[in-house]
RNA sequence: AGGCGGAUAGCUCAGCGGUAGAGCGGCGCGUUUACACCGCGUUGGUCGCAGGUUCGAAUCCUGUUCCGCCUACCA
């Protein structure tokens, strides 16, 4: 069965394939296999913000070669896609590409529109929209995303099962998400504390230690004037944020410092605002560090929070929630100048607030000498502007050992249970877990998320009663307080007094995306599934968010099972533009992947994914894709050429040494490639495979084609067009990972079904195929063949002259495996004449004459 | 400041104890019935630096310099 095409083309693969894969669901997960025999892979669900970018492609080509061995190797394989479509980034996606922004207090307008579809105009002022609506257009604009992540997946060949397709923001989702919490909540590892929290100004939600990154920012160290209330003179200390100076409690220095000793336990008078705070002792004060005593502000850093909190200090914080000053003086102040003073930095913000502090303290004389400028490390929200201030609100955590050694060190086990891949990354989830500073931060004051699905009850005077927050029955999920009613109460006493209040806070993102295998298994919802696929086999995912995700998923799923919630992480690295730089959405240096998938190819861009060995940050590079390209089209060409010889007789066999040859060596790559996968190094196994593949055209099929074509009788031949037939297969099968669209075109020309669904090779088969088969012959064909090739080519003569005589010298046990494989050589080179002699390795080639 | 990676041909990278490798690029040759979206040949390197172990080191050990990342560092 020969349906070889007379010119065979790449154009096209993709959709033609793509479609049939679909509709023949060749990737379909088998939920009638046991566990043993599946292989689960907890997939990335990528963030809907806008696009995916070279780098998405990258990195779950990584995971579908993988799938695609497994599947190949029999396994049941679960490849499960989701959209991350809950969130900020969502949210932020959307407020920029329809001009909105979310208003809480207003009123839902079931006819409003957006503004804007991705042509918002840079002087558009954001137009106000109640929650309902703003929750509405979200949904939309991520609609729209998802599609284009569709598109985009389905031309690179990622071989997901899309009837397991999941988003975050999906009632499904969202049952599992709250369900968890619920759960966390009635085993006390889930609690809700009032407590200074890292506060983004600008977003107007707290974050989690996780999000937060340090940047290099300009400051300036100012240097105050603290008045010892005895009288005695002024203590000096550096600051770097002198408008925090109302919020200040107290000095502190360290209780070894003979500076201060003397001091602790006196007070001073604070600069401009004439507090009176007193001067303490504590550990963590650096005598080093500016003049060696520090002010302490509620709050200014996590230093603040740790020294407020051990030393019992009162609370004066004075930054609320829309990141301003408070409006009112504080009681604290109590002086007619500290008064006015205040007045003039009430409702700014920090920045604004800093100026006009410098500027009553230069009034005052209490600032000594200028600002010194500096340049030092400030904690951000990772997707912040403005430095994080830290506000005290209530908000909801979830143990992650941050707060308790014994969790996590039991933690750090769990990280221990996983095989990383590659082993070094694992040092990462050590560093993270074992800095923890904290628990897990999961509530978000936010709109378009899963909601905390919690009520509270108000006390006769409306004031929300925290202790003792009602929740739903599992069976009532998902729930939207806001809109739901607690059991036994009616909608009517929403707010009233004596009714109840339903939190307002979503969950971070995380705290849903950390249940993707629960979300994907269907936790719950169908235990049969999720008995048959978790703990899955492996979670693949981008190296820099092993504190987030990874450590994430790991915390619920020893917090609801007890494991590890995979066994293997495979991390992938980051691509990097040609200066080296992480590409990302910030830096402007992205490459949109749709093109380069149009112009080279979906095999081609997958053949440049997959040279990038796990872990290992790769440069962008469109030379590598042009070379997929070129191995695509050989595969078609060679293809063509084996399978245009002809079928060989019923009850061939491969006979000829130098066939033999080619199938030992073969067989040896087998075990190569599956060795390498069996490792998740696809990119090995890739290089070993071209690596023989181009030899095996280059040298084989050279040495093999005049045999082939029938020069030597049918028995030589048909040996010659097995031995192409099983390699073919082989190499067809090798490259199908990694290759999926021309393995499955070639595949189709001679064979029923998919390649994808056809079994990973056999070396076993093959060396049987290749009997007492002498490995050296291919090599040492191929070393003759290519002395020729040199003589013709440095006598400036094409390789089509014939050559008139060939000597090799050589050992005689070389020289016996030539023999068998000598009229190949001489076939190809065309040689009239070869000789062999005994001696030191040399080969002499004289062409006829011109 | 600790930790982890990397440093090999002009470029991208493999090799990780036994005579320095691949692809791309450069240069030259060639249309041979799979392939001009081609083929063939060729040119490229004191394997970051300094010590040490070894018969033998790109490969192991120690130190060191750059680059990247992760943690920590906000007075």
């Amino acid at each position: 069965m020969n349906r070889v095409p007379e010119k065979p083309s790449l154009d096209g693969l993709e959709d033609k394939w793509a479609a049939t894969w679909e509709s023949a669901g060749v990737y379909r997960f088998d939920r009638t296999r046991p566990r043993a025999e599946v292989f689960a892979i907890d997939t990335p669900p990528p963030t809907v913000s806008g696009s995916l970018h070279v780098g998405h492609v990258f990195s779950y080509t990584h995971t579908d070669t993988v799938a695609r061995f497994w599947r190949m190797r029999g396994l049941a394989v679960f490849y499960p896609i989701g959209w991350d479509d809950n969130g900020l980034a969502t949210e932020r996606r959307v407020q920029n590409f329809t001009g909105v922004r979310c208003d809480p207090r207003l009123p839902h307008d079931p006819d409003f529109k957006a503004p804007f579809a991705g042509d918002v105009p840079k002087d558009h002022r954001a137009v106000a929209v109640s929650r309902p609506n703003f929750v509405e257009l979200c949904f939309d604009v991520t609609a729209l995303d998802e599609r284009a992540f569709e598109a985009l997946f389905r031309k690179l060949g990622l071989s997901f099962d899309w009837s397991l397709l999941y988003t975050t923001i999906g009632a499904e989702s969202r049952r599992v998400s709250q369900r968890a919490f619920l759960r966390n909540l009635a085993r006390g590892e889930a609690y809700q504390q009032d407590a200074p929290t890292l506060y983004d100004i600008d977003e107007r939600t707290a974050v989690a230690q996780a999000e937060m990154e340090d940047r290099e920012t300009p400051g300036a160290y100012h240097k105050l004037a603290f008045h010892r209330t005895d009288g005695s003179g002024d203590i000096e200390i550096d600051t770097t944020r002198p408008e925090l100076l109302p919020s200040c409690v107290a000095l502190v220095a360290h209780p070894e410092d003979e500076r201060y000793k003397p001091l602790f336990g006196t007070t001073v008078r604070t600069p401009l605002f004439e507090v009176e705070v007193p001067i303490l002792a504590h550990r963590l004060a650096d005598p080093a560090k500016g003049t060696g005593i520090a002010m302490i502000c509620t709050f200014g850093d996590i230093t603040d929070v740790t020294w407020w909190r051990e030393l019992d200090l009162p609370s004066r914080a004075l930054i609320g929630f829309d990141g301003r000053f408070a409006a009112e003086c504080p009681a604290w102040i109590a002086t007619e100048a500290g008064r006015t003073r205040y007045a003039g930095i009430a409702g700014l913000a920090p920045k604004q607030a800093q100026k006009k502090v410098v500027e009553l303290l230069a009034e005052s004389g209490e600032m000594i000498g200028a600002p010194r400028p500096i340049s030092h490390p400030v904690k951000y929200y990772e997707r912040g502007s403005r430095p994080l201030e830290i506000v005290a609100t209530r908000q909801w955590y979830i143990r992650n050992g941050g707060r308790n050694d014994e969790l996590r060190a039991k933690l750090v086990a769990r990280g221990g249970e996983l095989t990383w891949h590659p082993p070094y990354m694992q040092h990462r989830y050590d560093n993270w877990v074992g800095g923890l500073a904290g628990d897990w931060l999961i509530s978000r004051q936010r709109w378009f998320g899963v909601p905390i699905p919690v009520w509270y009850r108000l006390d006769e005077h409306g004031a929300t009663i925290y202790d003792g927050p009602m929740v739903p029955t599992e069976d009532r999920l998902p729930v939207d307080p806001s809109t739901d009613c607690p059991t036994g109460y009616a909608e009517d006493q929403r707010g009233k007094p004596g009714g109840f209040i339903g939190d307002p806070d979503v969950m971070d993102t995380w705290a849903t995306s950390s249940l993707t295998p629960q979300i994907a298994g269907q936790w719950e919802d169908d235990p049969d599934l999720f008995g048959r696929v978790f703990p899955m086999d492996v979670r693949p995912q981008a190296h820099d968010i092993i504190r987030t995700w990874l450590f994430a998923t790991v915390v619920r799923s020893h917090h609801e099972h007890g494991c590890a919630p995979w066994k293997n992480a495979a991390l992938s690295g980051w691509i990097l533009d040609p200066d080296r730089k992480k590409m990302s959405k910030s830096k402007g240096n992205v490459v949109t992947p749709m093109h380069l998938l149009e112009q080279y190819g979906a095999d081609a861009v997958r053949y440049w994914s997959a040279s990038g060995r796990p872990g290992t940050d790769t440069a962008f590079d469109e030379g590598q894709m042009k070379i997929g390209r070129k191995l695509s089209i050989k595969i078609l060409n060679a293809s063509r050429f084996a399978l245009g010889l002809g079928d060989p007789a019923a009850g061939a066999s491969v006979t000829e040494p130098l066939d033999r040859a080619m199938l030992v060596r073969l067989a040896d790559l087998v075990d190569e490639a599956t060795a390498a996968f069996e490792g998740f190094d696809y990119a090995r196994s890739l290089e070993r495979t071209e690596a023989f593949f181009w030899r095996f055209t280059d040298d084989y099929l050279e040495l093999v084609k005049h045999r082939a074509y029938g020069g030597h009788g049918e028995v030589a031949a048909d040996s010659a067009k097995l031995g192409l037939r099983l390699a073919l297969e082989t190499l067809l099968g090798l490259f199908a990972p990694i290759l999926p669209y021309v393995t499955e075109e070639v595949w189709s020309w001679w064979r029923e079904g998919s390649v994808h669904r056809s079994a990973w090779p056999d070396a076993a088969k093959i060396r049987a195929a290749a009997g007492a088969g002498q490995a050296e012959g291919l090599e040492l064909a191929a070393v003759v063949l290519g002395e020729i090739r040199r003589a013709k080519t440095e006598a400036k003569r094409g390789l089509a002259v014939e050559v008139e005589s060939v000597v090799v010298v050589d050992t005689a046990e070389r020289l016996a495996v030539l023999d068998g494989v000598q009229r190949d050589v001489c076939d190809a080179g065309k040689v009239r004449s070869l000789r062999a002699e005994v001696g030191e390795a040399r080969v002499d080639v004289v062409l006829v004459a011109d």
